[in-house]
DNA sequence: ACCACAGCTTACAACGTTGTACACGGCCGC
DNA sequence: GCGGCCGTGTACAACGTTGTAAGCTGTGGT
């Protein structure tokens, strides 16, 4: 069915190495057998078999993203950017989705799967520290985020602690001080919402505010209807509060929905912020503010760091570990429009 | 390094084609054997090597989608449950994003790069019905969606007419007569743009409510943006209406934000209705009526409708086309809560 | 005049797996 | 007790590609 190598040398005339060498650019091709072959190619609508060559020459051309749930915006959102720089770099994507647990997590990093790729990029929720061993692998390996420190791998991620400081230091600029949180992890060190609220009491320290822990409002998963129940919950508690800080932006989302339910204007009397800059943040009304923690240069660098792996051979040289830059984005929900 | 059949087959002293059939349970193999050759699978971590298995047998276990785009959130929904579905089955998905752009569509359908993968789901955004032989492909393809009719594939799509009829008559049922739609595409018959415009012209005329142009808000692309910018647009020009029906639900987030901001009480003065039924429409203050297009049943039949084909060896049968149902779900934002 | 060498091309093996064909032994039926 | 058959296992080839080594031709140096 297939047109194959030896199809098209047979058509041209030559040894099916020879027509190899024309397809991969090899330079030690005279120009008229060169041009004869790619008559023939053409002719043939020839296309090699990326199987056979993954087989033969052990590079697949394909990278596997791994990532807790697409329905998630924030992992939708960065595996579009991730598809995107790997299609540059002309290979394609795997995706698996591990729904946050820890022994799909662990699992996953010895599925046989894993070996239709050239390498993965892993993006981990459950794993923790224990499992820094399951991270230790023979192929290259790209990990996002802060769940395991110190792992054999490059690692990929964003300033979680500067950049909730930053938040912080935001909504203190504009005059608030008590600032309440949305979507803490009880007891957690490592992980974006341990590190967030780290670099939370940190803004505050560096104002001279107070930490109340009253203010802190608790959930385990981060979806927009956790934002709205943690703030129902505040309410209901009755704690005073001028400013919330949703620890990524589908809780401060869901948060602010509920604040404008229950009447109170955003921001005059309470200002919002969240943690991603999500492709809705400015659609929300108001524009929700936030931090841009370099969605896109974490998927680039990724990629990169993880194609240039492939390329040296996977040789198990020193962990490099890169840090996005991450900019705080003012938008109406923390400063009201000129009116 | 990896660990192949030969390693295992003198491990447990017996040929690699025994090894081979233990691992795939071949029938005729004894016992002992049996016991012998996982054993020595067990101690040696012994993995197969899925390159060459595809090589070898034809069966890559992998399949691809291609979406526009992962970050429009019904696509990265729509991902998320193929990619569940596929997992069920043991098959990992691969994923092409073509931002909507035909040439793009055009040239996946012919890329090298599906050979990496047994099959294709494939929904389509900017081909049109000129474009149906492009789709006359020799590898089992599933098409999603309505751009492509009698195309020579397998089809799964959702009922755009009658579910947009049944959104415009939910309307209609609570009173509202004056029926804004945001995001028609001008001139479109095909689509779901011009299909779900159908239905809505349907539902009106059903109920004896007469069309009227100026209650159609005109957007190319389906941001949560653009439904905004047409919300603003409708507002402007001063036509009256009691309702918005938003062809997709970021249309009708993105309305239904600019309805607020313009002092406008939902359901109360204007009731919203969107289609999708994306994860965030239950969590929006007010929560988002919407139409329920099966877009888990449309994944899941996919994933089976190709996997059956790629069972059969691909034979060109005739092309199936199947239909999800749809439900109207109504939420806080046609229906006021009870008082 | 011959060797060395560069430039181009080829034959062959190999990647790790599975399909095909066949070999071996024992048991059954006649 | 012999022929055939079933159950079990093996050897070999093949999937389509690329790496290696070697072959062939012609040119230039000595």
């Amino acid at each position: 069915m297939a047109v194959t190598l030896h199809d098209v040398a047979r058509r041209a005339g030559v040894s099916i190495k020879t027509v190899s060498n024309v397809i991969n650019d090899r330079p030690n091709v005279g120009k008229t057998t060169r041009a004869l072959v790619q008559a023939a190619v053409e002719e043939l609508g020839y296309t090699p078999n990326l199987t056979a060559r993954g087989l033969r020459s052990g590079r697949k051309g394909a990278i596997a993203l791994a990532v807790p749930d697409l329905a998630l915006s924030y992992f939708a959102e960065l595996a579009a950017a991730v598809i995107e720089a790997a299609e540059a770099a002309g290979v394609v994507v795997l995706i698996e989705q591990t729904g946050a647990s820890r022994e799909r997590e662990v699992a996953l990093l010895k599925s046989p799967r894993l070996n239709m790729t050239d390498g993965l990029i892993f993006s981990p929720l459950g794993m923790g520290q224990d499992d820094v061993d399951a991270l230790r692998v023979d192929y290259p390996l790209v990990v996002l985020g802060e769940r395991v420190f110190d792992a054999p791998a490059d690692h990929v991620t964003m300033h979680n602690v500067a950049g909730a400081r930053a938040a912080t230091e935001h909504l203190v600029s504009t005059g608030r001080r008590r600032i309440a949180v949305v979507g803490a992890h009880a007891g957690e060190v490592v992980g974006s919402a341990g590190l967030r609220l780290a670099g939370y009491r940190e803004g505050l320290e560096a104002a001279g505010v107070a930490f109340d822990p009253e203010l802190i409002g608790y959930s385990e998963l981060w979806h927009r209807a956790d934002g709205a129940n943690v703030m129902r919950e505040l309410l209901a508690r009755g704690v005073e509060f001028d400013a919330v800080f949703g620890l990524n932006d589908t809780l401060a989302l869901g948060a602010m929905r509920v604040l404008q339910e229950a009447g109170l204007r955003v921001p005059e009397d309470v200002a919002v912020i969240g943690f991603d800059d999500l492709d809705e943040a400015p659609y929300a009304i108001p524009s929700l503010s936030t931090v841009d923690p370099g969605r896109g240069w974490i998927a680039r660098t990724a990629v990169s760091l993880l194609l240039q792996r492939i390329e040296s051979g996977g040789g198990a040289s020193t962990a490099r570990r890169h840090v996005a830059d991450f900019q705080v984005v003012a938008r109406e929900s923390t400063i009201s429009p000129v009116s």
